[in-house]
DNA sequence: ATCCAATGATCAGGTATTCTTACCATGAGG
DNA sequence: CCTCATGGTAAGAATACCTGATCATTGGAT
């Protein structure tokens, strides 16, 4: 019932009304001039009326008149959409939605972010942070594309990509007994204070989980953590890259029996696919942690 | 460089979206199964991303979320097009300009006009009036498509369709001496006051024209024309349809020797095409007033 | 007037595209 | 385990499309 206009014979109709003829307009297409007449002809009967006056000259009815302002209208907005694809695709234009665990959000994402945008300046992102749960959460429920975070329990449904290797060290106020140390071994913190946050997981079936068994507070606000920790209240454990470094009476000393580490990488979809803005950064985050210390090749 | 999006594999996408998968799809369109598939996988390589997952179901990727409903739209503005010049070509819609001589404008244009929109409910015409000639410059000029007037002037940049006879006769006040007269001869008008209008030059070329020289007045306003008729200043030539017939004291007397009559015809550009409602209009036109007295077959 | 250059139109031919028919792989449910 | 649904794949056929050569007409120049 209705016709189907396609853009191309559409385009020609508006190259023989711009350039004034069938031959300049069929330069501009690239095509033969033949080639432009024939577009118009079965557009002309597709719609049941003709465009162009019969004699010699390439001149509009009036319906070709009220029609090529139309036409150019649909054109435009197809070419609009095409280079908008294009950019996307093309990785011009897009955003990403992502997610990490706070010690890599305030740790690596500063300078990672600001290397990416430089690569890619058009590319807007937005990062959430959170435990690595909650990040695990938002990649599965498709709220973000990719999450950095550390993995513990498989989903079949995600895919994760570890990248780098974070070790277990006890952090202490610098006046305490095991301050001046250069490495421990989990013995030697049997009797402390230990204060449990959300990393401390990480000591769960290892010869090191005794020690969870004694702690008598579990804090796992940060900021709440580090204060009970400069006001000598206890010791705790973190990974070396959640130790907050900007506290200079604070002392980050290594556990090396046993030795635990987390494993930190990048978490996607495991089934669905990525926008191509988010291919972008999946590529980069795994390219530029790849090339930092501790990194898993 | 610009993928050329074509509009059926996006009708493809956005049918495998609604109708929730390839078969359902390809039903709705009307189409085979892998008919869809194709499109869907040719649209896929232009673009240079995949708009759907490739696991089994028809689930978007991201980049398919992105694009769906900018598919849509675009869909949507060619198919608004598309009912749009539909409507014109069916004469569903449009527009006609038209001119006509005022004789014609006043006495035969009502009636037609209101038959033609019970054919045509939802075009819409515009009608000027004015002299013979200023409706041959409106045609001429483009400005209007059709024009119904007498022709005088041959034109080849004009094509003409005699379609009336409108015979000349003399008009003058009920108390005048002639006015009991069935018919005249232009000798019986010799030595009266004549009053020349418009339309007196009919009689210019005929055994009548000796009258046109003793004429005082010229008179083209047809309100002022009347005036002077009906206050028994003089009489005039006019053709019947032009005679004011709603002024009880005016009498119309055939004029037979000479016989003069003007050709009442539909004027239309020659080499140039008309709109598709000025195309109904003019076979409308024509077919009217070939049924009516006086018509020219 | 006559030639000439340029314009569109036309037609035959080959090439691409795009549909269909038939068949395959996979997964869910009885 | 079988069956029915999904979508994907391959080969043939129909269609659409472009090209190259040729023709008819027109508007200037000579």
């Amino acid at each position: 019932m209705l016709p189907e206009l396609k853009i191309q014979p559409l385009r020609c109709v508006l190259a023989i009304v711009d350039e004034g003829g069938f031959h300049a307009a069929a330069r501009q297409l690239h095509r033969t001039q033949p080639a432009v007449s024939m577009a118009v002809r079965e557009l002309e009967q597709r719609l049941g009326e003709p465009l162009f006056e019969k004699g010699g000259k390439a001149t509009l009815t009036p319906f070709g008149h009220y029609c090529v302002p139309r036409f150019r209208e649909l054109i435009t907005q197809h070419d609009r959409l095409s280079r908008e694809l294009w950019a996307q695709v093309q990785k011009q234009a897009g955003h990403v939605d992502m997610a990490a665990v706070p010690s890599v959000a305030s740790r690596l994402m500063p300078q990672l972010l600001s290397d990416f945008i430089l690569c890619y300046p058009d590319l807007k992102v937005s990062l959430h942070d959170g435990s690595a749960d909650f990040v695990r959460r938002l990649v599965a429920g498709g709220e973000v594309e990719l999450g950095i975070t550390s993995l513990w329990r498989e989903d079949d449904e995600l895919s994760f990509t570890a990248l780098m290797r974070d070790e277990v060290g006890v952090v202490c106020r610098d006046d305490h007994p095991l301050a001046e140390r250069a490495e421990l071994g989990w013995e030697a913190l049997q009797g402390q204070v230990l204060i449990r946050n959300g990393t401390s997981r990480l000591l769960e079936a290892t010869e090191a989980e005794p020690l969870l068994a004694e702690s008598a507070f579990d804090i796992s606000n940060m900021i709440s953590l580090t204060a009970m920790l400069v006001a000598g209240i206890g010791i705790t454990t973190l990974p070396r890259l959640a130790f907050p470094q900007e506290y200079e009476r604070l002392r980050f000393i290594p556990l090396v029996d046993p030795m635990v580490e987390r494993e930190l990488g990048l978490l996607r979809p495991g089934k669905r696919s990525l926008s191509p803005a988010a291919q972008a950064m999946e590529a980069f985050v795994i390219e530029s942690l790849r090339a930092r210390p501790f990194a898993i090749p």
